[in-house]
DNA sequence: CAGCATCCTACGCGATACTG
DNA sequence: CAGTATCGCGTAGGATGCTG
């Protein structure tokens, strides 16, 4: 039983830090924009809606199944919507709702923080490896 | 050869999601954002400095292996500083540098969009899952 | 106290093949 | 065309034990 004991714990931690996200919403939110290709596709649905196929050439390098992963997360979570045309063959399309749209300009703050800052956090990064550099 | 095929491609597909990421500057502040501690660590410096194990505490959950790393990068990114005081034992400070306190209205921002918002998404997919529930 | 090195497992995600 | 199902590798990251 001393086996129980390693995941016992790893359950306790998870549990931890799924009751911490549990209860933040700003956490959620991050998890949700962390996600590789999320920010990706809301950029690529900010000009309208568009096809299944169409996001797939636009994100170029999303594997279809994180492409149906992701928009599905978006879609479960209220930032798409997907509306399924049965002709033959099916013709899937995917827009933002309100709820999307109104993260938007969230997307955009942190897009501008990016172009203004990153630059300094890239000078940043190169002055911290030349100092510790040389003691390998 | 055929075993290389499999390789190459990964190889191929990470190369050109290394080349977005490494000309998109939003995709790196969101890559760095993401990670699990950052946010926290942020918030827990908003305050004003504080010592390792003071940070240990604050952002209980996290482990100390996660917690060092997620220091470093911070401060190889040029957002918090490191200050040893050789004493014994020793005593570590960390602190926001002037580009981590930059951050900081935007961590708000975010974290502001997700208290209005984030019931909704809640709703949203309590709503989803209730339709999707029903036939597994 | 603050951290680095090691080991090991769970899970993310890409590749592949099959359906309506 | 727009997916779903399955497999397998790579790696993030927790646990543990050792240093200055």
């Amino acid at each position: 039983m001393a086996t129980q004991t390693a995941a016992e714990r790893r359950e306790e931690a998870r549990q931890r830090y799924n009751a911490y996200v549990a209860t933040c919403p700003s956490r959620k939110l991050l998890d949700t924009l962390s996600d590789k290709w999320v920010s990706l596709a809301l950029t690529a649905l900010a000009g309208g809606p568009r096809r299944y196929s169409e996001l797939a050439r636009t994100i170029a390098g999303v594997s279809q199944k994180m492409l149906t992963q992701t928009l599905r997360t978006m879609e479960r979570d209220g930032l798409v919507s997907r509306t399924v045309t049965p002709s033959v063959p099916v013709r899937v399309d995917y827009r933002l709702t309100p709820l999307g749209e109104d993260l938007m300009p969230l997307l955009e703050a942190i897009k501008r923080w990016a172009e203004i800052h990153m630059e300094d956090v890239e000078a940043a990064r190169q002055a911290y490896d030349r100092r510790s550099g040389h003691r390998p």
